[in-house]
Formats: C-alpha cells, structure tokens, sequence
DNA sequence: ATCTGTGAAAGCATTCACAGCC
DNA sequence: GGCTGTGAATGCTTTCACAGAT
C-alpha cells in the first residue's frame, strides 16, 4: 500500500459506527458555530467549541473525526466552512426537504407550530392536525388544521417526512399508527407525550419529554454525588 | 461478616456509579408502573417492564439492581410497591417539595405552566417571572406573573428549589445567572433554551431542546444505518 | 419451573498522548 | 509554535449466563 499519494481526503468512513453522543454533540456544534457566524467570527478552534458545548476539546475533534477532516493544523478551524460541512452532515440543506406536519394544537401544540426556527429554518411545516373537529379549519399561521382522516391525503399532497407529536399521552400510539400508516413517509417522529412508542423498525423516534427530564432533575439534586459530569448526551 | 441474619435488603448501595442512563430508564419504568397500576394490575416482570420501555430484560433488572432488590425470584415484581420504591428513588414523594418556578411566559411558558402534570403531579410550580412588564401582574392558572428583579424575594419566599427556563436563546444565560445567584437555592434547571448554559457545579441543568431533536431525527432518516437501537438514552 | 439478582465478558465511548501539518 | 487528526489505552455500559429464591 503505497502512501505516495499527496492529498486524498477520505472524506467518506461511510460505514463507520457513529456514536449517538457524537451526533447529539454535532448538532451542539452547529449551533454554536451559527452563534459564532452571526458575531462576525471568522476562525475557532477545538478549544472555543468545546468550552461552549461543555466538553473537552478531546472530545470535539474526535467526534468531527468520524466525519472527516475539516481543520487546519496550527491553525484551527474556518467557521463558516465548518458550519457548511456540519449543515451537510446532519442534512440541514436546500435540497433535503424535512417537511413537517404537527399532530394536537393543545397549547403546547400551537407554542411549537409557532417556536422560532419550525418555521423558516431548516425545516417546513407543511401540515396541522387535530383530534377536535372545532379545531379542525382553524388556521395557526398560515396553516389550516386538518381533521386525523385527512392525515394520509394531505401527508402525501404535502410530502410529510417528519411528523411532530403533541397530543396527551394516550392518544400518542394511535397518532404514531397513523404517522407510520400505508401511503404516509412519515420516517420521523418527535414526540411531545410522555410515553415510549412502538413504530416499525425503519421508522425513528425523538422524545421531547420534558416530565422525565424534571425527574432526572430531581433526582440529581438528592444524589449530587453521582452527578453526570457531562450534561449534553442524550 | 456474618451473613446469618435473615433479611437485611441492601437497599443503600449509596455510592456506586449510577450510569445517566439508567437513571433516565429508572424515570420511563416508573411511567410504565403508573399506567400498569392505574389499569389494574397487580404483578408485572423485568420483560414486560422491558417491552414496554423498548429495551432489554437484563437491562431492567440490571438498572433496578442499582438500587436494591424489588423483586421475588419466579414471580416477578409488585407494581404498587415497585412503583413506590422507584417514586422514592426519584425523589418523588411528599417530603421533597419540589417547587418550580417558571420564567418565560411566552407561548412555550404559557404551555408548559398548564401541562398536566406540573401543576398537580410531584411538583408544584409556585412562582412565573417576565422580562415584559406588560406580562407582569396578569395570572396564568392562579399565579401572578413577578418581574425579573422581584425574583430573589420571590424565590426565597416560595423556597423555589426548581427552574424552568423558557425564554429565548439569547436571554437564557442571563435568567440562569439570576436563578443560581445568592439567596436564591435553585439547585436544578430545565433549560427549554436553545443554548448551552453555564452553571456553577452543584447546579443541574437538564436541557430539553427539541430544535436538536429535529436534527438528529434528519440525521438519522439520511443515515438509517447507523441508527441507535436503543431509544431512551437521553 | 420460573423469574430475579449479579459477577464476568463483550462491546462502546471517552480520554490521552503524540505524530502530522500549517 | 500551535493546533488538528488519530491509534492506543482507559473507563463505562450493556449483554450474557447462570446461581439463587420461591
């Protein structure tokens, strides 16, 4: 094997198992290089990203070494060049379409449809539904909200891949049956409700749920001894 | 060391390392047991446990073999008293008041102090703060909104040992300051914030950022190889 | 017979130390 | 000189297999 070659980035370890820690961090990373842009930073370093995100430099450049090569030696890291290659990582570009439909428009329902960044970010949202048929023809935004048996026709006029789930925890299941149903390509949920869903295996899940987290506080506070010494995992 | 007496339940493994993810599995069982309890049934095992939280048999009873020993060999475990056991570890009971204040009555805010389960549950929210003086004095449920600066008295006066930060990403440093600062015994956040916060060491924070959750669900649909199988990590 | 509790092994993730490149 | 990229070592977590209890 002959190292004679002079530059070959082997940008792609496609197949490499990613760490889910890594990949919670990168979107860390992102975020603060976005923060870091908006400030008129030009150049950072693995030193600077880790003090934001609360981790040891160690640990930034391995975890941007499971992607690729992105830095300069001696020099650091450009920060919007970095920005780009993380946006690409975690597909947060033009031609990736992440359109989203919210299920329940309770309060938390309509605080979300409304929260900075759904809108007018990297993301669409494209569709509202609800349970309750006063809700239903209401409009939050610009959206209208769509009755539950509307969810198949207007997922797929719509092209709904990513659903956002904010109704109580009982109904959570029946809402997911639906996301994941014949004709919807729905192949990611975010879910607001308290409970563990069961969805096919290609299908991926995100809780949000803030309850646990206050009994995670919780018990923290009483056993300050076996703190976590390094918040951001998930 | 004589092992003749003949039940002394080792509950106080008190210094062994608790894995930050069991503790989160520890929080999703005690979930399970509630609604088991709460449909009427008496008994339950490590694998029904397992199915229901989406993770392995052994992995449950490993994780409650961090606390002690709730089960009888060939039957399995008592939901009511498995139940109360992990409400005492979790810090869940009458003689923890934990009582939570809220600052940031935007829609989010305003969600989130009305969720079932805040108000009514193991915690009590007894205060609401806002930087807009036009929020300041209104009422959300039963509680008056305080400004800003009121919140050292106020803390002091509810003996708030919780907060919930629900403001925007650029405020949420600054609310995080005045929560850990002197006089007010805040020893646990939940940051809804965008933003990695700083805190001194015997603070918590528990973040609960779905704006990343998103991102790793896009992630993970582009790259559905390297998918986490085990959900409920946190 | 059944199902829990647990030491030991296997599998992952983080930390480290230093080589490599400006 | 300075800071990144990365194999090797360390330290955790999970998985396993089986001993222990009823």
């Amino acid at each position: 094997m002959p190292p004679a070659k002079t530059r070959k980035p082997p940008k792609d370890d496609s197949h490499a198992p990613i760490p889910s820690a890594t990949v919670s961090r990168m979107v860390t990373y992102l975020r603060i290089l976005t923060k870091l842009e908006g400030e008129g930073v030009n150049r950072t370093s693995s030193e600077v990203l880790a003090e934001q995100a609360r981790v040891s430099a160690f640990q930034v450049r391995k975890d941007l070494a499971y992607f690729g090569r992105f830095g300069v030696r001696g020099m650091g890291y450009t920060v919007l060049t970095l920005r780009r290659e993380l946006e690409y990582i975690l597909g947060m570009t033009e031609n990736n379409p992440w359109n989203v439909g919210l299920v329940g428009l309770g309060r938390l329902g309509q605080a979300i449809a409304d929260f900075p960044g759904i809108v007018g970010g990297y993301f669409h949202l494209v569709a509202l539904f609800d349970h309750d048929e006063r809700k239903v023809g209401q409009t939050f935004g610009d959206l209208r909200v769509s009755a539950m048996d509307e969810l198949p026709v207007v997922a797929e006029r719509t092209q709904m891949n990513i659903g956002i789930i904010c109704v109580p925890a009982e109904a959570a299941q029946g809402v997911a049956d639906q996301l994941v149903g014949p004709a919807v390509k729905v192949k990611g949920i975010l879910n607001f409700a308290p409970t563990t869903l069961h969805v096919p295996d290609n299908v991926i899940v995100e809780p949000v749920d803030f309850l646990a987290g206050m009994k995670r506080l919780a018990f923290y506070i009483l056993n300050p001894n076996l703190k976590d010494t390094k918040e951001e995992k998930k």
